[in-house]
DNA sequence: TGAAAATTTTAGCCTTGGCTAATTTATTGG
DNA sequence: CCAATAAATTAGCCAAGGCTAAAATTTTCA
């Protein structure tokens, strides 16, 4: 039973860092840049707070800062987002294709990405494109 | 945006209280009562950490202890422990239920679990109960 | 251009949730 | 019954991730 703990931990060790390269690469990718400010009002805290954890990331190899100047993303930094957004993203949209609103699966998928293993991800996927397993098995008997 | 990653803060604030009282009613449930030793092992932390965190929970009215003596909830702990097992069992059967092994949605479900609203807990459980929702739209259709 | 505003950084604080090492208290077996 | 073992507590450490307040830098615009 431990080794699930173990899991989770590892799994909120490294939450912040996955949400902020996502952040980034977001920002980069719609305006241009990204800016100390615009992480700040993204995920409501202050500047300060910023700093410390850019600084951090920056510390981890992910991403890459000179004073006053925007925030860019290493390689390592872009291909963690790259992975992220698209985790994200079959979250949300499987949570809203088993019928969740699309503002609590917005607010649910942030904490749950995080935890989804490859197992479960690609759980989600197969259903995403292919449906619900019961009807491939109901399908498949009536080709019988 | 933001009122999203303040929710998935806050679900991260009380997610070790709700594993902590979920694991103690558990070991009340099973063995008659709940010791350090035994949070420490389930959680794979040391004595020490346990000491900490159940000293915080008491200091939250969830848990009550004596000196060198088994660990005990109150009733907003019990309370709070029936709430949480029901939804990580909804949570652990769904992801079986979507084709994971057991052992990925164990350990998948110790992380979502805390992320999860009432309004997907209750589309999950819809989904256990009744089937996929597309599933209740062909049978309407064939039902005509 | 130069003063005001915006942004970024720094310093110092806090809580949570981990740890080790040492001590204290209970439990158990010979 | 008491010594060894087990369990619990205490003390002191650390990093992450928050905060405020103040200082430094950059940007804007009158
Ligand atoms: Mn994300
Ligand atoms: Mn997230
Ligand atoms: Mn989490
Ligand atoms: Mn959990």
């Amino acid at each position: 039973m431990d080794e699930v703990h173990i899991r989770t931990r590892r799994d909120h060790a490294s939450e912040i860092a996955e949400d902020y390269v996502e952040a980034i690469a977001e920002f980069v990718a719609v305006k241009g840049s990204c800016r100390s400010v615009d992480l700040a009002e993204c995920f409501a805290v202050t500047p300060a707070t910023v700093n410390n954890t850019v600084a951090r990331l920056v510390r981890n190899g992910l991403v890459i800062t000179a004073p006053y100047q925007p925030i860019g993303l290493t390689s390592k930094g872009r291909k963690l987002a790259l992975k992220c957004k698209e985790r994200h993203e079959v979250v949300n949209a499987f949570l809203i294709a088993i019928g969740v609103d699309a503002g609590t699966a917005a607010a649910d998928s942030e904490g749950i990405e995080h935890h989804i293993s490859k197992t479960t991800l690609a759980a989600m996927k197969k259903i995403l494109a292919d449906g619900w397993p019961a009807i491939s098995i109901a399908i498949e008997k009536q080709n019988e």
